[in-house]
DNA sequence: CCCCTTATATACGCTGGCGTACAACAATCA
DNA sequence: TGATTGTTGTACGCCAGCGTATATAAGGGG
């Protein structure tokens, strides 16, 4: 079982590659066996050789989204160093600026509100890239609870603004963030 | 074409409400007409005398979740008056809080990443409900540019933290939630 | 060059879902 | 109550998509 020896002209890989994209584009319910084989120009009969079935491409969808939005994102961000805000930065860029990993987060993150195993997953990833940001936060904040409201914060707005519609009045979307950013990340006063 | 004089067992109102529901749990994609059948206990029969076609359904979802949203909320919040701060409060949670309209509105938002149409509708309802958080905030705040980024913030959490899987250290979410609320909405000092 | 392994193509059966045609059934009004 | 009108049930044809079985390439040792 599993293809092994000869080299197989669409490795599962490619599969994979090719569904994620049909996620990304049309949440789970677009990644139809066969239409990713015609995107690969080739027909169903070597899928089954990698996967049981749909649902096991679709397992191995969400272990490669899962692993690469975290190890692989965190292994860079390591790797090049930098104080906590820097590091913070690059590994909010690598996600939520990629846009191939970018596409995958919200269609997962809408996939997770209807399956308890997909929400399971996401509640890991989303909880080491809290950690990320809490520790940057806390240093320049020294409240925990405020450290954890601001996190709060700049996690609902970095996903959340790629599903808000809305206009702002001549402003950029780039320019009303980049001000969101600095009330957020910023150092500032104590309020009230 | 279109039922009009005797009284129907499954009047066009009852279509379009399981078709919300299922829209709300499973996406547009989970909104199929023998389904929607089988749970008002009754067959498709009677379906295409209300609908052309599935496709004139889900319209009928948008057009019924765009006004409700909107017109009504509003309505609703300007009936019952209060300043722009204690308005915004009852739309927020007319909207967020609502566990009819909030699943609908979230899986309108995801829809919207693949349609155009949706996404246009979706474009009109935020462009409103931003309106009425400008109000509040531009109450405290002076700058125009930090009107905007408050706004932002404070839209993209309360419909981005329904897709925030992370943990809080112990805290609730609400306990976050109003601590990020404090940051967002309360006049402070001069930020720097 | 042939064999043997492995990947891919082709063909099939099955299910679920859409839309249509028509038959059966209320309900209302004369 | 009978006729008329509008609503629902039933049966059908159709297509897309899954998974299986089997046939056909396509390579790499021997």
């Amino acid at each position: 079982m599993g293809h092994t020896v000869g080299a197989a002209r669409t490795p599962r890989d490619r599969w994979v590659e090719e569904g994620l994209r049909a996620l990304a584009e049309g949440g789970p319910d677009a990644v139809r066996v066969e239409a990713l084989a015609k995107r690969l120009g080739v027909t169903k009969g070597g899928f089954y050789g990698y996967f049981a079935d749909r649902d096991a491409l679709l397992t191995a969808l969400l272990d490669t989204w899962e692993r690469e939005s975290t190890d692989e994102v965190i292994d860079q961000v390591e790797r090049e160093g930098g104080d906590p805000k820097e590091k913070a930065r690059r590994a909010g860029m690598l996600t939520f600026s990629d846009d191939r990993l970018l596409p995958i987060d919200l269609a997962v993150r809408d996939w997770a509100r209807r399956d308890e195993a997909v929400a399971e997953r996401l509640r890991r990833v989303d909880n080491r890239r809290m950690d990320l940001l809490r520790e940057t936060i806390g240093t320049f904040c020294d409240d925990p609870d405020e450290v954890e409201a601001r996190s709060l914060i700049a996690f609902c707005v970095a996903i959340g603004h790629h599903s808000l519609a809305a206009d702002h009045g001549g402003r950029t979307r780039a320019e009303v963030l980049d001000r969101a950013a600095g009330l957020v990340l910023d150092r500032r006063p104590p309020g009230r």
